[in-house]
DNA sequence: TTGACAGGCAAGCGCAAGCTTGCATATGCT
DNA sequence: AGCATATGCAAGCTTGCGCTTGCCTGTCAA
């Protein structure tokens, strides 16, 4: 559950999910060009593939291995932890 | 907007903020003392102030100085641009 | 005014995280 | 079989982050 909150933390794991949620189903090759087409990020095919790691452990990402190929899929899910824990509007009730 | 997700992505800086729902307008010292009896927190005060800068600049606590004391409460509304952000419902649709 | 209390500032340390590099594995095509 | 493609593994480097330590500022009460 500590896992959902770090992957969140980096960028690029988050331009990641937005690329995902655009067009779901990417390989990991597909993803690195779309990533420095349209997020502007140059990061290695492995350091992507680290980051899917981690979006993996933390159910953010479902992966799905279909002969050399290795598809991911968005999932939202877990994100329903974050809105449950804290009530999403002000807090602070209006005092003069 | 980068500031949230680092703010929440530490758990010491988590169980601040489920400390100022709980109870809002604690003080530095206060916070201290309860997040150490009720979340098993060892850290030094000005850990904790440091984490409540963070919190601060991420919009997550909004702070009142009154005399030499200085107040905190807990702000939810930055947390609404993550359910915004991504759907939080699976987005994987059922096939096969 | 003196002293105690609440908090701030800044330098330094240690560890974890993101990234790269190089090599290894596995699948598909010819 | 042989080669290109798609991905995995692991070591090493570098930066950032959380934390501590020591001292300074500001506020209130006696």
């Amino acid at each position: 559950m500590d896992e959902l909150y770090r992957a969140i933390a980096d960028p690029t794991r988050r331009a990641i999910l937005d690329e995902l949620v655009d067009r779901d189903g990417q390989s990991l090759f597909e993803l690195c060009g779309r990533l420095t087409m349209k997020h502007g990020i140059g990061s290695s095919r492995q350091a992507i593939s680290q980051h899917l790691e981690v979006l993996e452990s933390a159910g953010l990402v479902i992966v799905e291995r279909e002969g050399r190929y290795k598809f991911h899929w968005f999932n939202g899910e877990p994100l329903s932890a974050i809105s449950e824990r804290w009530p999403a509007h002000a807090h602070r009730s209006a005092e003069s």
